[in-house]
DNA sequence: GTGGAGGCAAGGGAGCCTGT
DNA sequence: ACAGGCTCCCTTGCCTCCAC
């Protein structure tokens, strides 16, 4: 932001630096730019060139398209501070479209008027998202976008999360251990605790390093010593995500989670006593399962 | 024989990247 | 700033492959 830090090599091609007050108005903008897409990007640059035109210096017509590129690329090279020069590949973005499909589910794969995993309904499956969408209201959708930036900044609702666990975050893992064994030269053994949609917390054990020219972690060592803290944790942990997550819940719901909540402690009891949880076999492979199979049977 | 893993199908949207 | 090309994502159940 040190005005007399601009450059003093050839200065008929140097843009003249934005101002603070510019920069004002860009920096006001930018978080909403960071959660936008496409279109509404170029709404919110729209609005960030009106405001900053006034703050800005005068200038010909000329200049002045070089200043609103000069607010794209301001904007654009800060969409992700964290991780400017790549997204995470663990980060997802919700559009709109995404959140209604998710939302009307069921509606869609009706619309689409086919057997559900059939070709057909495939072929019909965008057409029928699309119908859904024209059948929204301005409002709706408003909604729908809102709710989209709603769960890219903070996170999708727990039948989402739910969701995600039993389909794509075993592969997530997978993922991690590969790359930090490549990149690191690091090994690592996953202990997990996630809830499912019917609110039961499952714990797993998950170890990829015989498939990282190393052997296998829960295969070779006794790892169920850890089991009693980590399901300690586990229990405090989840009951306490859920007391903080919405401030307004009735008392109804309260109890039901109360009465939630012993079952998991019962299930967790049950676990220190050294029986391995291993619910979520669907989100192992074959050689992950007979891995904890092994164990399991060795340890009993 | 059994059962799990993974590929596959169509097609529209959206983001990323590159070049201008 | 933006066009165009490329790639990935998403949907569900079928089907093949493979290990046991």
């Amino acid at each position: 932001m040190d005005r007399s830090n601009s450059s003093v090599h050839s200065p008929e091609k140097t843009k003249q630096k934005l101002t603070e007050e510019e920069l004002v108005v860009l920096q006001s903008h930018l978080e909403e730019w960071k959660e936008a897409t496409g279109k509404d990007r170029k709404t919110i640059l729209r609005v960030v060139i009106k405001e900053a035109k006034m703050q800005a210096p005068k200038m010909d017509a000329r200049l002045l398209k070089t200043r609103k590129s000069m607010y794209w690329d301001w904007l654009y090279n800060r969409r992700a501070e964290k991780t400017l020069k790549k997204q995470s590949k663990f980060s997802k973005k919700w559009t709109a479209r995404l959140v209604i499909e998710h939302q009307y589910k069921k509606e869609i794969l009706e619309k689409t008027g086919a057997r559900p995993g059939g070709k057909e309904m495939i072929k019909y499956y965008q057409g029928a998202v699309n119908a859904i969408m024209g059948g929204l209201s301005e409002e709706q959708l408003e909604e729908s976008n809102k709710t989209a930036i709603e769960w890219s900044s903070r996170a999708p609702p727990t039948d989402v999360q739910a969701e995600f666990a039993q389909k794509k975050a075993p592969g997530m893992m997978k993922d991690l251990a590969t790359q930090l064994w490549r990149q690191a030269g690091m090994r690592i053994f996953i202990l997990s605790a996630w809830k499912t949609e019917e609110g039961e917390v499952r714990i797993n054990g998950i170890d990829f390093n015989d498939k990282l020219e190393g052997s296998s972690f829960t295969d070779t060592k006794d790892w169920k010593p850890m089991l009693p803290e980590w399901n300690a944790y586990v229990g405090e942990e989840f009951v306490d995500r859920n007391d903080d997550e919405d401030g307004n819940e009735d008392r109804e719901e309260k109890e039901n989670r109360n009465q939630r909540r012993k079952k998991e402690e019962f299930t967790l009891e049950v676990d220190t006593y050294g029986l391995l949880v291993i619910l979520d076999m669907k989100s192992l492979n074959l050689e992950d399962k007979k891995s904890l199979i092994r164990t399991f049977l060795t340890k009993h």
